[in-house]
DNA sequence: CTAGACCTTCGAGTTGGCTTCAAGGTCTAG
DNA sequence: CTAGACCTTGAAGCCAACTCGAAGGTCTAG
């Protein structure tokens, strides 16, 4: 299989095809001519690399993963794919902690500044976020669009 | 105040003040020699900035909302900002749902990896994340640490 | 023989918010 | 006069995962 035959079967971009290769993501053979020469199995790995992608998991790490996915045995496999996979939740509900952080800042300075008196000597610190920022005012809600 | 003061005073890097100039978030005035020379008020203006930042609101879009706050009505202030606030907690739950459903998703792919039999006609699409990739198993429950 | 569809490589550009580097100007204490 | 602390600029590097462009090789139909 040539590689537009891929992309075609694949969805994915020759370009980034040949990025992959690039980075020894997926390694093709090459025909006499140059032209990069895959084999049916490259359907089932850019599979893998998709849904490896969808849970947001780096391309160095896909690429590990896909050395011991190849040829290996079923156990191999998930005792080396488990171990990624709780990793990156632990690192999603980090960042889910953060952004939920994020929230409640916004929420907290969006109900300050709709406050905002249209004068007077607290004006300034209300309107321009400042002062105070300690008191984040938790609203545990989510999308629920706090006060306003 | 030259650059190195400000630093100290805000505990921004003189570097980072530097390009703050450089793209107009900050403009300073200059001594003779061609140092930087910031007035106080530079250090209420840093506080904005390091505020709206904790909000996360992206640099070009905090210089507009400083060229208001720089000498407006508190008024004109907080119709600048709190359009601004709203549309980005729009966003930010828009995120924290994608971040949801990737978390969802990776509980699932842990799941189906960690019940991947040692052999059998199943073994590879459970072990390679591949195959009926569309019953993702909603699992609702947050930081909660799924099954395992 | 040539148009044109396909393939190759290499290098640079994209995004944001810096950080680092290199080369050089300014000021002050001793 | 000189060491050294401070300041300046412009350019490049960093992160990820591509994306694009230029220049050129390969193959086939007409």
């Amino acid at each position: 299989m040539r590689i537009s035959e891929v992309a075609v079967r694949s969805g994915i971009p020759a370009t980034t095809l040949r990025y992959y290769d690039t980075i020894g993501l997926i390694d093709a053979q090459r025909e006499p001519n140059g032209y990069r020469a895959y084999d049916d199995g490259v359907l089932e790995r850019l599979s893998f690399i998709e849904a490896a992608k969808q849970l947001d998991l780096a391309l160095p790490e896909i690429a590990e993963l896909l050395g011991v996915v190849e040829g290996d045995s079923c156990t191999q496999v998930r005792d080396a794919l488990h171990p990624k996979l709780t990793e990156r939740l632990r690192e999603v509900d980090a960042h889910l902690a953060n952004v939920r952080l994020l929230r409640n800042r916004l929420v907290a300075a969006t109900r300050r500044v709709a406050a905002c008196p249209d004068s007077g000597a607290s004006c300034r610190s209300e309107c321009m976020l400042l002062g105070e920022r300690r008191r984040v005012c938790h609203t545990d809600d989510e999308p629920n669009d706090g006060g306003e």
